[in-house]
DNA sequence: CACTATGTAAACACAG
DNA sequence: GCTGTGTTTACATAGT
């Protein structure tokens, strides 16, 4: 290549004479302080965020940065007031709230843990309804100095133990029809356990607290009684398996019996789903509506989708065949067994209590069958088992898998969902592991099938469905916006189309082949987290579920995946709520940004607020990102820096920005091969004009903007393997051109295409103004032309 | 396996 | 001295 050396431009000036000073700085050797060749960096094998994990300090708390994201999305969910669309109030309220998030998590299932242990020991007795009350008393005076998260939790296990106590009064037949009286007693103080701890009676606590309040109070209590409960139901059931699996080695005859319950398991486990689902899309529901508030301490399940899931029939039989109990063949009595018979009675008292009569309501679906086999419970354990040990793809996304649903499957391989840089990720266990095998040591003793583990499980399983459901609202809103863009009504999967052709390429192909619920990928890894998609937008697929795994990914999609104006056009509003990291290079982020302003230049600052305005992923460890942008924008050639009257500003070099990816699609041919095929778009012009709209619907944001459609339209024929051949379409389209003729700009474009210091000194003056600023719309539609339909580069 | 692109961290210089 | 900006280097990682 020849060398122009040429008018160097005013606005490089200062940056070659930084760059000339410091060279000549290097070569005179390095200076005093200079890093050492380890420089001070962070330890290897730490970048993405992990790095922040261990040693960023502005990453904050240790809480496993790396689910951060996760937890803050099931944080918001698990609280659905804190709705994530609430741009820009997101950060603000769920940061604090994830690490109450996490305490809640431990809490609740310490909670469940204890209620399990302490019950037993009121199994057998209705006389602890005072030491109900002293446990009250002395957590009421302890008030004053406690949170009110605590202090909410303090209530809901009186009201837990106070429930507990009262329905062991039934199931142990003491609440017989002659009993009102003991009914009556207990009924209040139940009920005024679950209010507050200084017994205050519903009707004063009515009077201090508002109907919302107070139904949002007993909504809370009861959500967490039936969470607690159910995991009471796990524990018995596991336990009640262990039994059996003893019996089936000692007696032959055990397996039989169990053997010939397959059926009524199988039809027992879709019960159990189904509630789950009710409750889940109740959750949802609420969370639409904004009516849910759960305090963090509270747990995930409003008490209108208990109400909701409760109130069916056949759930309440379902609970009291779950929660049999104990038969006195059992061999072995554990806690569980009567935790059994307090459980069935709680739900059934939560499922009256949810009534507008509160604490009216007679207890009458408290009766139960005390008599459950505990064939059932075999069932409901291996249910919960499959959960934990097995990969039940029938009920556990692949995200679930691979996270903490399956500790125990992964452990054969090198990797573990739930290791990772030297901790456990165990859901509220950071514990320290040195190796895997500690590790596994670690895991196989502190998380091992019991009951705490069961209701962590159960608590992860909530956050994934969770994330599922609003996978699917997110969905629906994709599928909304691009039907109201005018999407092609012809794609049979409107929402679930790609956004560039290159993903769509390959999902339509794999659609056609074994994914047709749209995955992106399969789940190749269990230690990638993916879930699965079935109606994702490739932003999901791309973004928030394989962009946790490292920076590397985006690259995918920046290079010859979705173009970053359609991209952004379509799921603005996901980027600028959800906290997922966009399937975009800095660079692509950056350049972007520019040509969005009017003046196709920003200020670093400008860029700053533009990453945080769309993106709410940059709202948070601004030091990291924002010291990538800065460094994109020195390192790259395609970012000018010009010098302004009020400071300098930053500008895309178009040229060197197309320049920069050189391997593209043109590189890849088998790639866009595959793309045509894979699309069988039989008009690539048709194809042109929706990628166009698409396009053109972000770029259209800037009104001056549009009159350089026509150019972009006819640089569709330029052979975009020639960077200067686009310019000169570019230029010869009418825009600005500052009088230099195509041959002139092939000139130039051959001396910008000299990576070398020469070609920077002798940059040419009218490069970079007149690309990117006049240009740069053109250039811009072209290059998403390009990205999105590179087939004619081919030819 | 080498190379490349990218992300991250860090050090440093400089200006305000 | 502090902060923001800009540059550069080093390293890790994933893809090619």
């Amino acid at each position: 290549m020849e060398k122009h050396c040429i008018v160097v431009p005013v606005c490089l000036q200062l940056r070659l004479r930084q760059r000339q000073r410091l060279r000549q700085r290097q070569s005179q050797g390095p200076p005093p302080g200079v890093r050492s060749p380890q420089g001070g960096r962070g330890p290897p094998g730490m970048t993405w965020g992990r790095c922040g994990q261990q040693t960023e300090s502005s990453a904050g708390p240790p809480l496993a940065e790396d689910t951060e994201p996760l937890l803050a999305i099931c944080a918001a969910m698990l609280a659905p007031h804190m709705s994530l669309s609430s741009a820009g109030q997101y950060y603000p309220i769920v940061c604090p709230l994830l690490s109450t998030y996490r305490r809640c998590h431990v809490m609740m299932v310490e909670s469940a843990t204890e209620n399990i242990r302490t019950t037993p020991s009121n199994q057998n007795g209705v006389s602890s309804l005072s030491s109900q009350s002293d446990s009250g008393g002395s957590n009421g005076d302890a008030n004053g100095e406690i949170s009110p998260v605590d202090l909410l939790h303090l209530q809901q296990q009186q009201a837990l133990q106070a429930a507990r106590q009262f329905l062991l009064q039934q199931a142990t037949g003491l609440s017989s029809p002659g009993s009102n009286e003991v009914k009556q007693s207990l009924q209040v103080p139940l009920s005024m356990a679950m209010m507050t701890p200084q017994m205050i009676t519903p009707q004063q606590m009515q009077q201090i607290l508002s109907p919302p309040q107070l139904q949002a109070l007993l909504q809370q209590q009861q959500a967490l009684m039936l969470q607690q409960l159910q995991e009471y139901y796990k524990k018995q059931q596991e336990q009640l398996h262990l039994q059996l699996l003893t019996q089936q080695q000692q007696q032959q005859a055990g397996k039989q019996a169990k053997e010939q319950l397959g059926s009524k398991q199988l039809a027992f486990q879709q019960q159990l789903i189904q509630m789950q689902q009710l409750q889940q899309q109740h959750i949802l529901n609420l969370q639409r509506q904004g009516l849910v508030g759960l305090q963090p301490g509270q747990g995930a399940v409003p008490i209108q989708s208990l109400q909701q899931a409760m109130c069916p029939p056949e759930l309440q039989q379902l609970w009291k065949d779950v929660a049999g109990v104990p038969s006195a063949e059992e061999p072995v009595k554990h806690e569980g067994l009567d935790l059994s018979t307090n459980s069935s009675n709680s739900t059934s008292y939560s499922a009256s209590k949810a009534s507008p009569q509160i604490s009216h309501h007679p207890l009458t679906n408290g009766q139960n069958p005390l008599h459950t086999p505990k064939r059932d419970r075999a069932r409901l354990f291996e249910w919960i088992s499959s959960f934990t040990k097995e990969s039940s793809d029938e009920h556990l996304t692949p995200y679930s898998k691979g996270s903490s649903a399956h500790p125990q499957h992964e452990e054969h391989s090198g990797t573990h969902p739930l290791y990772g840089h030297g901790e456990c990720k165990w859901p509220g266990c950071e514990a320290l592991c040195e190796d895997m095998g500690q590790f596994l040591k670690h895991l196989n003793n502190e998380h091992a099938l019991d009951d705490r583990s069961t209701a962590q499980c159960r608590v992860q399983m909530q956050v994934v469905q969770q994330l599922e459901i609003q996978l699917a609202k997110e969905s629906e809103r994709l599928q909304a916006m691009m039907t109201h863009l005018h999407m092609r009504p012809s794609e049979p999967k409107p929402f679930n189309q790609p956004l560039n052709l290159a993903s769509s390429a390959s999902l339509l192909k794999r659609d056609s082949e074994a994914y047709p619920e749209g995955l992106p990928h399969p789940p190749t890894s269990a230690a990638a987290p993916i879930t699965p998609l079935r109606q994702g937008p490739s932003v999901i697929s791309s973004s928030s579920l394989h962009g946790p795994v490292g920076p590397i990914r985006r690259r995918n999609s920046d290079k010859y995946c979705t173009p970053i104006a359609s991209e952004l056009a379509q799921n603005c509003e996901f980027y600028k709520n959800a906290d997922v990291r966009p399937p975009f290079t800095y660079a692509s982020l950056i350049r972007h940004a520019i040509l969005e302003a009017p003046d196709r230049q920003l200020t670093l600052n400008e860029i700053y607020n533009w990453f945080t305005r769309m993106f709410a992923y940059f709202r948070r460890n601004t030091a990291t990102w924002k010291n990538a942008v800065r460094h994109n924008l020195s390192l790259h050639k395609c970012f000018v820096r010009v010098e302004n009257v009020k400071g300098a500003v930053w500008t895309v070099d178009e040229v060197e920005y197309q320049k920069r990816r050189p391997p593209k699609m043109t590189g890849s041919p088998t790639l866009v091969k595959n793309m045509i095929s894979g699309l069988g778009f039989g008009s690539l012009n048709a194809s042109y004009q929706a990628a166009l709209a698409e396009s053109s619907l972000s770029l259209l944001n800037s009104p001056s903007l549009v009159n350089s459609t026509g150019g972009s339209l006819n640089m569709l024929h330029v052979g975009h393997d020639d960077v200067s051949s686009t310019v000169e379409q570019v230029n010869s389209n009418g825009s600005c051109s500052p009088g230099l003729s195509p041959q002139q700009y092939g000139h130039q474009i051959h001396v910008k295409e000299e990576p070398t210091e020469m070609e920077e000194d002798c940059r040419p003056v009218s490069l970079m103004a007149s690309v990117s600023h006049n240009l740069s719309m053109a250039a811009d539609m072209e290059r998403d032309m390009e990205e999105e339909l590179p087939t004619e580069e081919l030819e």
